[in-house]
DNA sequence: CGAGGCGTTGACACCCATCAACATGGGTGG
DNA sequence: CCACCCATGTTGATGGGTGTCAACGCCTCG
C-alpha cells in the first residue's frame, strides 16, 4: 500500500477519503529503490516525474561555491518530493538520499491533468505543500533568531513530531540517519559546534548524542529549550473539511 | 482589475488563460484597506479568508520571547496571503502592512470548492505557491550559509526580480519601504551591522542607501557578490503547459 | 521649534568558525 | 581473528564576524 505514510501524515489534519486512497493507489504505479547516498535529483536537472517517499530519509541540499552545503529540508516517509515540477521545469537543489529509499513514481503530467482526473491527490499535495512551507518558515525562524543551542533543541523537536506523524517514533531514542555533519548543514553551523552544542544539551540532562541514537532524556525541557510550538504540525487541523 | 498584477507575475511563466482571469475577478469580490503599520492577521488568530495584494508590501513575521522578530517573507502587489487558510486553522504569523496597502478578499470555502468551480485560480494558487517556497528555500540558503554581505546583496536582487516581474522597478534606483531594522529581521542580523553593510557595499562600489533609496550603482557587481542566481524566479518557466 | 523615529558611529564582548591533531569504531581483507 | 583503514566524532587554541551598549546626528512632522 503506497501511501500508508502519507495518510498516517493526512489523517491527522482532515479526513482520508476513500477516493484519495484510491488515487494514490491508481497513480503510484512504479516503484524505485535508492541507496544512501544516491541522489534522485540534481541542481539545475530537469525534472522527470513525483515521488512519494515509502521508505527512508532523503536530503534537499545546495551546494556553494567554497564547497560549503545547505540542507534546506529533509523528506520522511509520506512526504512527495519534487511536487514543483507541475510549476518548474529544473530543480534547484540536489535531492540525496541519506540511508536506503524506496519511493513511488507518480504518473502526472500537470496540475491541471491532476486536479480533473484526481482531485484526492491535488488537495493531499495542496496539503502537503501547506505542511512543508510551515516547516521551512520555522526553519527561517531558527536560522535567523535562534542560537545554536536552541536550533538543535528545535529540531530534534521537530524531528519527533514527524516521526509521531507517521507513527515511527516510540520510547525514548531517536534512531537518525543524520551525521552530525547533516546537522551541521541544517542548521547552518559548523560540525564542531554541533558537537560543542550536544555536549551542552547533554550537561543540562536534556539529550544524549551517540552514533546516530539521540536519547531523550527530558522531551519537555527540550522543548522549552528549544521554545518549540508543536502547534505548526499538530494542531492547525481544520475540523470543517468534510471528505468528498 | 484585481488581478493586474498576479497575471504579470503568472504570464512570465505560463499562458494565462481568459477562464483564469474570470475566476480572479468572479471571486475578488470585497476590497480592503490597511494603513501601514495596521495587522492584517496576527499569530495564533483564526483565518478568516484568502487575499490578493492589489497593491502595497506587508511582511510576514514572529515575535519572539525577547523581543526579537524575524521576518519570514514579505508580499508585494501580485502576491496570495492567508492561501493556507484552506488546510490550516490558525496563523503561525503576524501579517503586518509596512505600506499603505489594499487587498481583495477571495471567498472560498475550501480547496475542494475551489478546485471544482475555479479551477483557474486552483492552479495560479499552486503556482503561486511554488514560486513562494523557492523563494523561502533562497532565505534558508542565505541564513545558513552566507554571510552578511552576501546575504544583504542577495535580497536586493531578489526584490529587483520580484519587481520585474510585476513590472515595478525601472531605472536604478529601488524605493523601498523597508527600514534598516526590517532588512535586520530579513537576514537574521543586527540593525547596526545592516548600517556596516551597506557602508561596505557602497565602498564597493555596489548599492548606496539614503533613507528607504537604494541607488543601484552596478547591478551586475551585485549579483556577482550576491552569488544570485536570477534562475529560481525567471527561467524556470515550463514551455509545455498549455491553456485550458 | 521640539519631539520622536530613524540612521550612524565607536568600543567592547561573545558566539561560533577555522585549523590541527587525536580518538573511536565499524568494515574489509588478509 | 586480527590488522588496518577510513569515516565519523572529539578536543583545545585562536581568530573573525557579528551582537550589544551607549551616545549622537539627521530628518520629518506636528
Amino acid at each position: 500500500m503506497p501511501s500508508r505514510n502519507l495518510i498516517a501524515k493526512l489523517k491527522g489534519f482532515f479526513p482520508v477519503s476513500h477516493d484519495l486512497r484510491t488515487d494514490l493507489n491508481q497513480l503510484a504505479h512504479k516503484r524505485i529503490n535508492l541507496d544512501a547516498g544516491d541522489a534522485l535529483i540534481r541542481e539545475g536537472d530537469k525534472y522527470t516525474c513525483m515521488y512519494l517517499v515509502d521508505d527512508g530519509w532523503l536530503l534537499r541540499a545546495r551546494f556553494l561555491p567554497g564547497g560549503t552545503r545547505q540542507i534546506v529540508n529533509f523528506a520522511l516517509p509520506g512526504d512527495f518530493l519534487c511536487y514543483n515540477m507541475l510549476m518548474f521545469e529544473r530543480s534547484e537543489f540536489d535531492i540525496v538520499a541519506r540511508t536506503p529509499v524506496s519511493l513511488w513514481e507518480l504518473e502526472a503530467k500537470s496540475f491541471r491533468e491532476m486536479m480533473t482526473r484526481h482531485p484526492g491527490l491535488a488537495e493531499a499535495l495542496m496539503w502537503s505543500n501547506a505542511h512543508e512551507e510551515a516547516l521551512l518558515a520555522e526553519r527561517v525562524v531558527s536560522l535567523g533568531r535562534r542560537d545554536a543551542t536552541q536550533r538543535l533543541a528545535h529540531v530534534l523537536c521537530e524531528i519527533v513530531a514527524r516521526l509521531q506523524l507517521i507513527e515511527k517514533h516510540q520510547g525514548d531514542t531517536l534512531l537518525l540517519p543524520l551525521l552530525q555533519e547533516d546537522f551541521a548543514d541544517i542548521l547552518g553551523l559548523s560540525v564542531i559546534h554541533i558537537v560543542r552544542v550536544f555536549n551542552r544539551l547533554e550537561q543540562m540532562g536534556v539529550v544524549k548524542y551517540k552514533s546516530r541514537r539521540v536519547q531523550l532524556v527530558d522531551l519537555d525541557k527540550l522543548k522549552q529549550v528549544a521554545g518549540f510550538e508543536g502547534d505548526y504540525l499538530h494542531f492547525s487541523k481544520r475540523n470543517d473539511v468534510r471528505p468528498f
